[in-house]
DNA sequence: TTTTGAAGTTTGATATATCAGACTCCGAAG
DNA sequence: CTTCGGAGTCTGATATATCAAACTTCAAAA
């Protein structure tokens, strides 16, 4: 982790503001998250690893403070644990990541839930265009651009459903990166399974059909999590 | 807030402490996050009010580095913001409660659904008693003994499901306290309808019925969430 | 009167020093 | 040989100092 990061423009005395720097500067705390978010997931920490925090710090070349903010964040994520005055230890492993499909799973059926009743004219619209044109990008097979309407899909029945806290939550549940998600996609099987599953969810959101946007969504959501954690682990279970 | 939250020997090391506090002794972070939570959960602070880090670190009398680690994982539940630079922000209100309760209600469901299939004969034992205990306490209207074993009979489902981390979640997204449960468990009518779900979802996982177990449990969560909602805001949604 | 911009103030971000609990390991006593 | 204990070391916990971004304010210019 590089220790300079104040190279933008430094404000002189020129106009509000024109050019957006696209990132917006992260707090040197998230970088670090996301870093050792990253590498629990990838498995460079042995599941049960003690870590030591000055050794974290050192090899990150941050001091322990904004190290100790980001591992409160992991600890809240429950990715590690905290033994006070012991260490830490990481906890994710094939389990847990079968806990988090599952919980993604629930949180995103009770979001699919609200979206049947809350949905709008418009988010109706912009939902069913967006299926079409993942039908679109299934034929053609292609594989990145059905990665971005994957995440708008969902997105936009979070924004449909008008859930914030329960988005925020689904977010956390993610255990694969984009590596894995072109892996999958590859399959394209698995790509016209997943745009059925789409298609039906759409249409019960369009027909203000709860239960069965909820239980498709459900269902939608731990199939492909299998998939992802098949290819993370290379393994399954019941 | 109170200001007063810290009569541990903090200050000077001068004397080696003889007075030994009888459980493990929690980290201050700790101290200084059920405490945040708390006062945010009563709602001592204003949705949307900035809030400053020194002056919180002062009133609690500890300094900014524990602060600090409270608040990233108060931010990582959801329960405030930080806008980087600039502050924090409450995000907890009574819309924030309600998605709480949805996500809460997603959970459990989905963890009674494993306890459905993964309930060793042990488990279904305990949770059978655990109703019969329910049903005498509920009779006596013992409330303080009813509270203790509703956390009891979740407690054995979230074992028998074997879910770590799911259980995890569930118990982050509780918005009330001791103060609540009691003024719900007042109620003697209210009371009987909690009996009568918990036993159904206790014969739903006795009967290896996940998708059931999976329902009642839902709509148990949600109905009592509504009624902690209606007790802590006064009010109700659809 | 409105706008702008620069200095001063506020406040979060980061680094570092220090404190204290917990572990290790070795030697002495039984 | 086993057990107990204490000194030394490791490491997380806490406090504090410093840095830098963002906000505020006020005066000067248009």
């Amino acid at each position: 982790m590089q220790r300079r990061m104040g190279n933008q423009p430094t404000r002189q005395a020129t106009r509000p503001r024109m050019v957006l720097v696209p990132g917006a500067r992260l707090a040197l705390r998230d970088h670090v998250r996301h870093q050792l978010r990253t590498a629990i997931l990838s498995g460079n920490f042995a599941p049960g690893e003690r870590l030591n925090e000055r050794a974290l710090a050192e090899e990150l070349e941050v001091s322990t403070t904004p190290l100790k903010e980001a591992l409160r964040q992991l600890e809240a994520e429950g990715l590690i644990e905290v033994l006070p005055r012991r260490g830490l230890v990481v906890r994710y492993d094939a389990g847990f990541a079968e806990e988090m499909i599952l919980a993604r799973a629930a949180l995103e059926s009770a979001i699919a839930a609200l979206a049947a009743r809350r949905a709008d004219d418009g988010a109706i619209e912009r939902l069913g265009e967006t299926v079409a044109t993942m039908a679109e990008a299934t034929e053609k097979a292609d594989i990145a651009h059905l990665i971005r309407l994957n995440e708008c899909f969902h997105g936009e029945i979070h924004r449909a459903a008008q859930s914030v806290h329960l988005a925020r939550l689904v977010a956390q549940q993610q255990f694969y990166d984009d590596t894995a998600r072109r892996v999958i996609h590859r399959d394209h099987n698995d790509s016209r399974a997943a745009l059925e599953e789409h298609s039906g969810i759409c249409a019960a959101i369009v027909a203000r059909d709860a239960d069965r946007a909820s239980a498709l969504m459900g269902a939608h959501v731990q199939r492909s999590g299998r998939l992802y954690l098949s290819a993370v682990f290379g393994k399954e279970r019941s």
